[in-house]
DNA sequence: ACTCTGACTATTT
DNA sequence: CAAATAGCCAGAG
């Protein structure tokens, strides 16, 4: 960070908002919140959004995956096995790294279904 | 200031 | 259908 322009700094923002947002049972993309900030190219700078978020707020990053759901940011957190456990407490199934019936649980921001 | 990397994605080969 | 390619942009060295 360091450097706050006014549109990144917005962008990051906003991404730890809407990523709070993400209702418990649920999911989204990287994709689908950087299009919702109508920046869909710039996926790579969500993910780097989270990963610049625990220090920041407590933001569910476990809720976020790869556009195919599979958890690709595990890695990231305090133990690999941590971002499945989270989800899994939330009744979402993940198997083999990937959240089942992702597109089930897929959460559109747009949307922001209740 | 430059180069490289990365929790991504869509498009093209 | 798998692999490469190109956008995207913020940090780190």
């Amino acid at each position: 960070m360091t450097k706050y322009n006014p549109k990144t700094l917005d962008f990051f923002e906003q991404v730890y908002q809407v990523v709070q947002l993400i209702p418990e049972g649920r999911v989204t993309t990287y994709g689908a919140i950087a299009k919702y900030l109508g920046a869909s190219k710039s996926s790579r700078i969500v993910g780097w959004a989270m990963n610049a978020s625990h220090n920041r707020y407590e933001v569910p990053a476990h809720r976020v995956v790869n556009r195919v759901g599979l958890l690709t940011g595990k890695h990231h957190f305090d133990t690999p096995s941590l971002m499945q456990e989270l989800l899994e407490a939330e009744s979402v199934e993940v198997e083999e790294d990937k959240v089942v019936k992702f597109k089930t649980l897929f959460w559109d921001p747009s949307i922001q279904a209740l």
